[in-house]
RNA sequence: GGGAGUUUAGCUCAGUUGGUUUAGAGCAUCUGCCUUACAAGCAGAGGGUCACAGGUUCGAGCCCUGUAACUCCCA
């Protein structure tokens, strides 16, 4: 067979996918094995792949094909999440490019048009998750609006309700107005601005002249002040308290009180109370009795309905309707012109963002649904415990505390969002908006109903009324926090909740691992575990790996507005799936982030084309088999020549000693590492050194029984490899041996042994020889083809017997002889503790040979001083244990005897 | 403001309960090679006061205290 000059992963990255698709290889069905489950985090149905979900899936793609190839029953569940805010925003900008307004259709108008979205542009991102590899169980591909999925989700929440954890309340919520939403806390992004301070001077009610300054960077909220507040111990201040000042613009008198909860030193000392929109002036407006005014509607503009009752003048009318940014200019320089502007700074604060539509919230007294979280954790208190004592063990450790601290410091939940798209919230009001039930249908709110109604009238009442008690209930329009259903996903895809107790649940539950980001440890990662113990009782999995941010070279976050973050798929097309894959886990430690560089990418598919190469020579050699037997050869030079066998016994024990180190590292989630140590392996230890060394001469045959370790070898190292670049590996793995019967996909990891260590390092000694060899041949010019006569002084002769046909032939070395004295006229060297006499026809450069000995002689030295410091010391000596004081003596004396061989060597020179 | 973490070669990172050759790897750099698997390659080399200042110890990259810089989370 003809192999291409380099490796060409387009073709063969199809052919493998289809082909383990065919083969049902990651289908799963419980059955006796032990399961290994995985469910992925899904991503937004409107989602498209990016860096994020590209590290993200490859690292559990690499968990669940090493527990496929483990013997264990590997299930990995794909879906999507219906992501409310996010695709309702997709869809509404969707309508607006065809010319509909969101607010011309109804409910159900609405929802059609966002299923035909989900429809066509819903999924994608699955599709593109099979390009990079990913070995899910398609046929489990559940969405979080499924039938199934919608109910459990609903019966969830009468369920909290019934049980007094989900309530409706009038509570300061995070207002989107740019989505007209109400927001969770999580959803809150804090950003860093420049803004300014404004001071404003509210004059004294009593005309006494004068009046109270205030620092306040949102003087569009001033019509809402209801009173100036400074601190109790504030000597400036405190012949002023329970004074009256009036309001600028609208002239309202509000009195000035004190409280601990104001600082002193910010501003003036002095704060403006405006309890419709700031969390903590709420506070202080209930504590006080205080009236919260609202002067800013939904969107966030301007509205004069809660100032009615005042005298309200041209000024203020001509606000309506104004944007509060534009409103903040405007009534600065109105306050101003009034003369109560008295100055303005330069100020860096801090303001809230939508995590979705980037708009600066707002702070809004508002009617929404609720969790007591409080509540909820008390009531299981495995919830927090499971963490803390790793019962469920996070990677890296770091972030127990930080789920830790947020558990410590829980606050409610607010769940409800005026939204469509998403499960609607299953509360029923009465004609006059009353809360009359919650209930999973209009039957249940009506049955409930009638039971209150019966109640309230006696039995007689009702009987008699009961044909004009016509119920006329409607459902609450709004929708739940996506949250609110992903938070199920665990239990869910399994149908855990919509069929409890069945047979898939039972196998697949508790899941092993969970792959994610550390940013929505508190949307998604707590909330899940609180939802396991709710309703399983059980942790909902035993690890979970958070894996970093991938940013670019400079550090910076992908994102689309930077441009910065390249198209996955035109990488892969590019450099090939496994090179991607490579390029992104090769430097990707649990938890830290990653700086993407595309040259990462080149390193894949350059470790691609080596493998690929490896293998041209490999094929190369199958036809040129010889069956020379397990006898030594003389070679004619008086060297034994074992044709291959030492090199074949070492690289066994080597590829065992590294088999056992990936395993230990990925045991303990040291995903990037393995990589690198494997790379290592195949490129180093397999191509470099050992290819090299059972490489037969020009034209010649092969040790049968030498090719078929290699060949066995060979597939061995693609078994190792195949969680971490799936295509290439397969693909060799059948080139390797035509006719194969299995797959590489399932290809069960046999046992290992331990590695010979005697073995190992004789093979580190045989590197060493040719590695300071070939340094020398480089100090003194000798090129490649000029052969050397090779003189070595040594006390283990034996040892060199073995593998001196490897190393002649790598230092190109046309004679090996054993000696007890000095060669003159040849270039020393040493290395170890044997002397080395290189012979060739050039004429010799004494001085290089001399300063690189000198060289090695001071290392040594100052190398034997710090021991000898350490032995001399008499603490040292009493205190340190046996074994180190040993190692030490050691030292000495190793250092001792390669100097004086040293210096030996610079005498004859 | 509260909490967590990081600081080791030009870059990205390893460095197990303190002792294994006066600190390791990959990438990048430099030198020499078109050697018949691979120039997307081969062979070799150089490069670090382990952020800084103290302390504990016979012994510190590792433990303690302080300082500085950066990052993240929370309010």
């Amino acid at each position: 067979m003809e192999l291409s000059k380099n490796f060409e992963p387009q073709a063969i990255e199809l052919k493998w996918y289809k082909h383990w698709m065919e083969n049902g290889y990651f289908k799963s069905v419980p059955d006796g094995r032990e399961p290994y489950t995985i469910v992925m985090p899904p991503p937004n149905v409107t989602g498209v792949l990016h860096m994020g979900h590209c590290l993200n899936n490859t690292i559990q793609d690499i968990l669940i094909r090493r527990a496929r190839m483990q013997g264990k029953n590997a299930c990995w569940v794909p879906g999507t999440d219906h992501a409310s805010i996010a695709t309702e925003a997709k869809v509404v900008a969707m309508l607006r490019e065809r010319g509909i307004a969101k607010s011309s259709l109804s409910r159900q108008e609405f929802l059609e048009y966002a299923w035909e979205w989900k429809e066509k542009y819903g999924g994608i991102i699955l599709e593109q998750l099979k390009k990079i590899g990913c070995s899910l169980d398609w046929e489990r591909t559940t969405f979080t609006m499924d039938p199934d999925y919608y109910k459990s989700v609903i019966e969830t929440f009468v369920k909290l309700h019934k049980d007094g954890i989900i309530y409706r309340g009038l509570r300061m919520v995070n207002w989107d107005p740019a989505s007209k939403t109400a927001l969770s806390d999580e959803e809150v992004i804090f950003k860093d601005v420049d803004s300014k301070l404004y001071y404003v001077t509210y004059p004294f009610a009593d005309g006494s002249g004068g009046g109270i300054t205030v620092a306040t960077t949102r003087p569009e909220t001033i019509l809402g002040d209801v009173a100036i507040c400074v601190n109790p111990a504030d000597e400036r201040y405190k012949s002023f308290v329970g004074k009256e000042v009036s309001v600028p613009i609208i002239n309202r008198i509000i009195p000035i009180i004190a409280d601990e909860y104001v600082t002193a030193d910010f501003g003036t000392g002095a704060l403006k109370v405006t309890p419709a929109h700031d969390k903590n002036d709420n506070e202080l407006g209930r504590k006080y009795n205080l009236k919260a005014l609202n002067t800013l509607d939904a969107e966030g503009k301007f509205t004069l309905q809660d100032l009615e009752d005042e005298l309200i003048n041209d000024l203020i009318i001509s606000y309506a309707g104004v944007d509060r940014f534009v409103l903040r200019k405007k009534m600065a320089a109105d306050i101003d012109a009034e003369g109560l502007l008295e100055k303005t700074t330069d100020y860096k604060g801090q303001v809230g963002t939508s995590e979705r539509t980037g708009a600066v919230i707002e702070s809004r007294l508002s009617l929404q649904w609720f969790m007591d979280m409080k509540k909820l954790i008390a009531a299981n208190t495995e919830i927090a415990a499971a963490v803390a004592e790793e019962k469920i063990k996070f990677y890296p450790q770091k972030f127990k505390n930080t789920y830790s601290h947020w558990m410590d410091n829980i606050k409610d939940w607010c769940i409800s969002r005026q939204l469509w798209w998403g499960q609607q919230i299953p509360a029923w009001y009465d004609a006059n908006g009353d809360l009359v039930a919650v209930a999973a249908s209009k039957e249940d709110a009506e049955k409930i109903y009638f039971e209150k109604l019966k109640l309230a009238l006696g039995e007689e009442q009702f009987q008699v009324n009961k044909e004009n008690l016509i119920p006329n209930l409607f459902q609450d329009e709004d929708c739940l926090d996506t949250w609110f259903s992903s938070w199920l996903w665990p239990i869910e895809v399994f149908k855990g909740i919509s069929h409890p107790a069945n047979a898939e649940i039972k196998y697949y539950y508790p899941t092993q691992n969970l792959v994610t980001a550390p940013e929505i440890i508190f949307f998604w990662v707590a909330r899940m575990i609180m939802a396991g113990y709710m309703y399983k009782n059980e942790m909902p999995f035993e690890n979970v790996y958070f894996t970093g941010i991938v940013r670019d070279k400079q550090g910076r976050k992908m994102s689309k507005s930077l441009g910065n973050s390249p198209d996955l798929l035109e990488l892969i097309d590019k450099y090939g799936a496994d090179a991607v894959r490579f390029g992104i886990m090769i430097a990707s430690p649990a938890g830290n982030d990653i700086l993407f560089d595309e040259s990462a990418l080149e390193q894949g598919r350059n470790f691609n084309n080596k493998m690929w190469n490896a293998l041209k020579l490999v094929k190369m050699w199958e036809e040129r088999t010889t069956n020379g037997g397990q006898h030594t050869t003389d070679n004619g030079q008086g060297r034994t020549d074992d044709n291959g066998q030492w090199s074949a016994l070492w690289f066994e024990n080597r590829l065992n000693e590294v088999s056992l180190e990936v395993n230990e590292l990925l045991n303990q989630f040291k995903l990037s590492e393995a990589l690198k140590v494997i790379y290592s392996l195949i490129w180093d230890d397999f191509c470099s050194w050992y290819l090299e060394w059972v490489k037969p001469g020009f034209e010649q045959p092969i040790e049968k029984a030498v090719y078929e370790k290699t060949v066995g070898f060979f597939s061995s190292l693609m078994q190792l490899l195949h969680p971490f670049m799936p295509f290439i590996t397969e693909e060799i793995y059948h080139l390797l041996v035509e006719e194969r019967a299995d797959d590489l996909c399932i290809k069960q990891n046999g046992s290992l042994d331990l590695p010979n260590s005697k073995i190992l390092s004789e093979g580190e000694l045989l590197k060493n020889i040719i590695s300071g060899l070939r340094d020398v041949r480089n100090k003194n010019q000798i090129k490649p083809k000029e052969t050397i006569k090779l003189h070595i002084q040594t006390h283990d002769a034996a040892t060199y017997k073995a593998i001196e046909n490897i190393f002649a032939k790598q230092v190109n070395a046309a004679s090996i002889h054993y000696v007890n004295d000095a060669v003159a006229g040849s270039i020393t060297t040493v290395i170890g503790k044997d002397k080395f006499f290189i012979e060739t026809e050039l004429p010799l450069n004494t001085t290089s040979q001399k300063e690189t000995l000198q060289k090695e002689l001071l290392h040594l030295q100052g190398f034997l001083l710090s021991v000898q410091k350490k032995l001399g010391n008499e603490k040292f000596v009493q205190n340190a244990r046996p074994d180190v004081l040993a190692l030490e003596q050691k030292k000495k004396a190793d250092a001792e005897e390669k100097i004086k061989i040293i210096e030996e060597s610079l005498l004859v020179i």
